[in-house]
DNA sequence: TCTGGGGTCCTAGGACCC
DNA sequence: TCTGGGGTCCTAGGACCC
């Protein structure tokens, strides 16, 4: 019998902060949206009472609770703590998966003997990351990984719920089906005009129940994996002129080039993203002929994108680019260039050396000059 | 004071090949 | 001399998640 716990942090980031400044605990704590841009990244559950949640705009949060404490994120600290997390679960299985910063599975089965029946384990957990660390969690136990999921969601905060074996469908048929992971608010509209309202409507429909709710279960690693890599910015101010969008896009450009580089990644498909002040978006990209991590080919593509799909006298408020069908050094390499890649692998070593030891100023196209947001 | 930034997955049409 | 069908790749967009 294969056992998986489901583990979802409380409040993640406010959490940290928490337990990095304990005169914040039992306050309402919003990590994000102090700019006028910005998010709400998370919210501890005292500010959650005053109806703040993530991903709300910091102005609104602001007005729902005036006497929060704002704070700004503070992504190192939350990685190291999810590090540490993890250390945790991988102490009791050898199959961890983490599923976002704050979030993972641990697959239980046949941890008997070592450390007793899988709810015993279960508990032990996460007492052990509230007591070593410090930080609140919820978990969910089940045969089936969805169930072990959402029954995590259902147990916050501070909850554990197990779904004894052969229950599942029992467990899960009353509950919305805006619990199941994938189903939003548009998926939510479009199966309740079918008159689908519950998980049980969708498990007496075999083709939905399986696109939905995966009640074979397959194993997390068959999912594919199309690894991408982007960086894109929503602008202070938008911007009409083509050469400060080159600007911008250097920069974004640069990033990205950098991360494909210390990942020893090659990109094969290239896309810009392009949003205008009304909040339309577009993207568009194109396939390489041959995949590159270089700043200057990136560069050219995207530029080349932007150029041939920018309306011209619309005001742009966000740029990205992103880098996808990524592949590690080991494709066909064409011969006639081979020795050029090879002296522009050493060139941008060099440039990357130089920016670890001397900041990311200290070297870069002429085009960064002058910082356009 | 409208709506961040990092992603993944799915769909759908057209090109192209056999 | 009117036109099938399957497979794969490319491109664009959108829903969704944390």
């Amino acid at each position: 019998m294969a056992w998986y716990l489901h583990i979802d942090m409380d409040a993640f980031f406010a959490s940290v902060e928490q337990v990095l400044d304990p005169n914040l605990k039992g306050k309402p704590i919003i990590v994000g949206g102090r700019s006028g841009l910005g998010v709400v990244t998370s919210a501890s559950y005292e500010a959650r009472k005053f109806g703040v949640h993530s991903a709300m705009p910091g102005f609104q949060a602001r007005r729902l609770c005036p006497q929060g404490i704002f704070l700004p994120n503070r992504h190192r600290a939350y990685v190291e703590f999810s590090h540490r997390v993890f250390a945790i679960l991988r102490e009791y299985s050898p199959e961890v998966h983490a599923l976002s910063i704050d979030e993972g599975v641990i697959n239980l089965s046949g941890t008997d003997r070592l450390f007793g029946p899988p709810l015993k384990t279960a508990d032990a957990i996460i007492r052990r990351i509230e007591n070593e660390i410090g930080l609140p969690s919820s978990a969910g136990l089940s045969t089936h990984r969805l169930t072990a999921k959402i029954a995590a969601t259902l147990a916050k905060p501070r909850g554990l719920i197990y779904v004894p074996a052969g229950s599942e469908k029992d467990f899960l048929a009353p509950l919305g089906v805006e619990m199941v992971p994938g189903v939003g608010p548009k998926t939510r509209r479009a199966l309740d005009q079918k008159g689908i309202k519950i998980i049980g409507d969708l498990l007496s429909r075999p083709r939905m129940a399986q696109r939905y709710l995966d009640l074979d279960g397959a194993p997390a690693h068959q999912h594919r994996h199309d690894h991408s890599i982007g960086n894109e910015t929503t602008l202070d101010h938008a911007i009409n002129d083509l050469g400060q969008m080159e600007k911008v896009l250097w920069e974004l450009v640069e990033e990205v080039g950098a991360r494909l580089r210390r990942e020893e990644l090659y990109a094969r498909c290239l896309t810009v993203k392009i949003r205008y002040s009304n909040f339309q978006t577009l993207t568009r990209s194109r396939t390489l002929l041959s995949p590159t991590c270089f700043d200057k080919e990136i560069f050219e593509t995207v530029s080349t994108l932007l150029r041939q799909n920018i309306m011209r006298g619309r005001a742009v408020r966000l740029l990205g680019v992103s880098a996808s069908a990524l592949q590690n050094s080991g494709w066909q390499e064409p011969l006639f260039n081979f020795e050029r890649r090879k002296s522009l692998e050493r060139l941008y070593k060099g440039i990357d050396d130089l920016r670890r030891k001397y900041g990311e100023q200290s070297i870069g196209a002429a085009a960064t000059r002058g910082r356009a947001r």
